[in-house]
RNA sequence: GCGCUCGUAGCUCAGCUGGAUAGAGCACUAGACUACGAAUCUAGGGGUCGGGAGUUCGAAUCUUCCCGAGCGCGCCA
């Protein structure tokens, strides 16, 4: 058993058996008890809110109750000390051993270390990436497209039931003009002149669609009347795409159990279900809307146009469902996209949006409220831009132009797993450079090599030696920075399952990173002192215990990596 | 004008859902290479956590009001 959960279990003993003895009050809630590291080394090995936490359920004074409890914690096999601190901090200091003890743990479950049932099988359904199907993805989708991906892996570890899902859409005006585009493309391929106008897209991506077009339908389309191609156009070009951005997702990594498509949402009249649901619950009605303060646009009218009750939700105002020409909007669609994803799952929705998406999270979380009849079913996370950068000056791009810089241009300058870990690097709402010189170089400062290096040193280690032996004395491992890695290594489930409660993978990036950092720091103690070098030539004792904590950190950081779908390296 | 996200060391950023004297890296200063991989490590200085008020045993974290940055604000997606 995990040494968290070993000293969490214990407590709830103690908890039981004070109560029966009625020198506390019965069943206290103690979900919000934790044993945990102390920052400040001074402060034991492990620490307790306990009785900080409990002191106002048990109408008792923190430092009381703390009385109570060390008294009890110091029967607990291996616990050697016990101390109050500041304002009713249990400070717990424990036989090495136990923490060694944690070093089978990890060897033990091998990669299924840190495996947890937090989700307990409930089902999630993760949307990302999510770009228009109008052209390759480009660098800015690498972020939201790892940040779901990883977030998916971490779940997955976690006991969630995960579905990825990537949501095409097909339907508005960006897929007539990217028809309009490829038909000008056909037109060259069959010997055409063109001249691409304003407003469509210029990429040369769509050559060749074009050619395939031209190859397909020879010249039956050519100089047509839009009306006859522009349905065929839309879907031969989309589809072409979609290829497209397939292969980017799995050169990335990535892949999607479903493309839920928008088209056949409206098509289908999932829209007009969804839109009926809600009006049947009273959700939908038709009025005018304020115009939008500050800024009012040139041609302003009023207009009476079928309404969601979004402001009942939460959200400022309330939304427009249907367009003046009777179309819907993206919102009443994506709407019912949220409907059907509620109706699939049995679950939580998760959705990672750009920042630029953020003025429609109110809204969003509006209607799946009003859909699910509960709050909190769905939750999105934005994630921040991304600045490319070549030796601290930025890229420069002109997406006007067409010629921005795709995911497989940095996949094919960086490698795939380059790019998810330092998209890992910053929380998922701050910006982050990415700078093709920095994250590449094999120093410090990269933390992605930083990681690697510790994974390929203790290969190494692991190289060198005649294989790990399965029975070892663990306690001779004593020093502390050995004792450093070990507590770090018995973290990792605890980090684990919080990270994904959280929805936060990047915690996962940080945590190895302080793992890389606590390893080399004990092979560089090594340096310094002979005696805590990994293998001992004369003491076969001491090298057995240490090839085991040298195996359990290459383990730890292999599967930190994996969870983020990296491979981790054994050889830099 | 309103809303959302953010503001933490000179710089780049963490901070485990309210815990102890706020932590890393870079840079700076002083050290360590007869190497289980020095592509690294050790030590040190450096902070009114944007500002004020509030909530409580306890606030970077929660509430509120200011200041500043980015994003968004009917019939684009």
């Amino acid at each position: 058993m995990n040494i968290f959960t070993y000293f969490e279990t214990q407590f709830a003993a103690i908890i039981l058996q004070l109560g029966e003895a009625g020198q506390i009050k019965k069943e206290l809630d103690i979900s919000r008890v934790v044993f945990e590291l102390p920052r400040d080394q001074e402060h034991g090995d492990l620490a307790t809110n306990a009785a900080m936490v409990l002191a106002k359920p048990a109408a008792m004074k923190p430092r009381d109750l703390a009385v109570l409890f060390s008294e009890e914690l110091k029967t607990i096999d291996g616990v050697v000390d016990v101390e109050i601190a500041g304002p009713g901090f249990i400070n717990l200091r424990i036989n090495p051993l136990l923490w060694a003890r944690e070093i089978s743990e990890v060897l033990t479950a091998a990669h299924d270390y840190g495996r947890n049932n937090a989700g307990q099988g409930a089902n999630v359904n993760i949307e990302y990436v999510s770009a228009n199907p109008t052209g390759p993805l480009h660098a800015a989708h690498a972020r939201g497209a790892v940040i779901g991906d990883a977030l998916a892996g971490l779940m997955a570890f976690s006991g969630w039931n995960v579905t990825k899902e990537y949501y095409v859409n097909d339907a508005g005006g960006q897929v007539d003009i990217l028809a309009r585009s490829a038909y000008l493309r056909y037109c060259e391929a069959l010997g055409d002149d063109i001249e691409i106008e304003a407003g469509l897209y210029p990429g040369e991506y769509l050559k060749d669609v074009g050619s395939k077009l031209a190859a397909k339908y020879g010249d039956k389309y050519h100089k047509r009347p839009e009306e006859e191609w522009l349905s065929t156009f839309r879907l031969f070009a989309v589809s072409e795409i979609l290829v497209g951005i397939k292969e980017d997702l799995k050169a990335l990594g990535i892949q999607m159990d479903r493309f839920a498509s928008e088209r056949e949402l409206v098509e289908n009249g999932a829209v007009q279900k969804a839109v009926d649901k809600l009006k049947a619950d009273g959700h939908v009605y038709m009025g005018v809307l304020e115009p939008p303060k500050g800024k009012e646009p040139e041609d302003w009218e009023p207009r009476e146009q079928l309404l969601f009750r979004a402001s009942n939700f939460g959200d400022d105002t309330d939304r427009p469902l249907q367009k003046s020409n009777g179309s819907w909007t993206y919102f009443a669609s994506d709407v019912s996209y949220h409907f059907n994803k509620l109706e699939r799952t049995k679950g939580q929705l998760i959705d990672i949006f750009g920042v630029d998406h953020g003025g429609y999270v109110k809204r969003m979380k509006a209607a799946v409220e009003a859909m699910s009849g509960q709050k909190d079913m769905l939750d999105i996370r934005l994630c921040q831009l991304v600045n490319l950068m070549e030796n601290g000056k930025p890229v420069k791009m002109s997406k006007r132009a067409g010629n921005f810089v795709t995911v497989r241009d940095v996949i094919e300058a960086v490698g795939a797993d380059v790019i998810r870990f330092i998209m890992l690097t910053r929380r998922n709402d701050q910006t982050l450079d990415f700078d093709y010189a920095k994250v590449t170089e094999h120093s410090r400062d990269n933390p992605v090599f930083y990681v690697q290096y510790a994974h390929a040193r203790a290969c190494s280690v692991l190289r060198q030696s005649d294989g790990v032996p399965s029975e070892v004395d663990l306690s001779v491992l004593k020093d502390p920075a050995e004792l450093a890695v070990i507590k770090l290594l018995s973290s990792w489930p605890k980090m684990v399952e919080s990270a994904a409660r959280a929805h936060e993978a990047h915690r996962i990036a940080f945590f190895l990173v302080d793992l890389a950092s606590s390893f080399h720091s004990l092979w560089n103690a090594g340096r310094d002192n002979p005696d805590l070098r990994f293998m001992i030539d004369d003491n076969p004792v001491v090298t057995a215990a240490r090839l085991q904590l040298v195996k359990a950190t290459s383990l730890v950081i292999a599967t930190g990596l994996n969870v983020l779908s990296i491979k981790a390296l054994d050889e830099m």
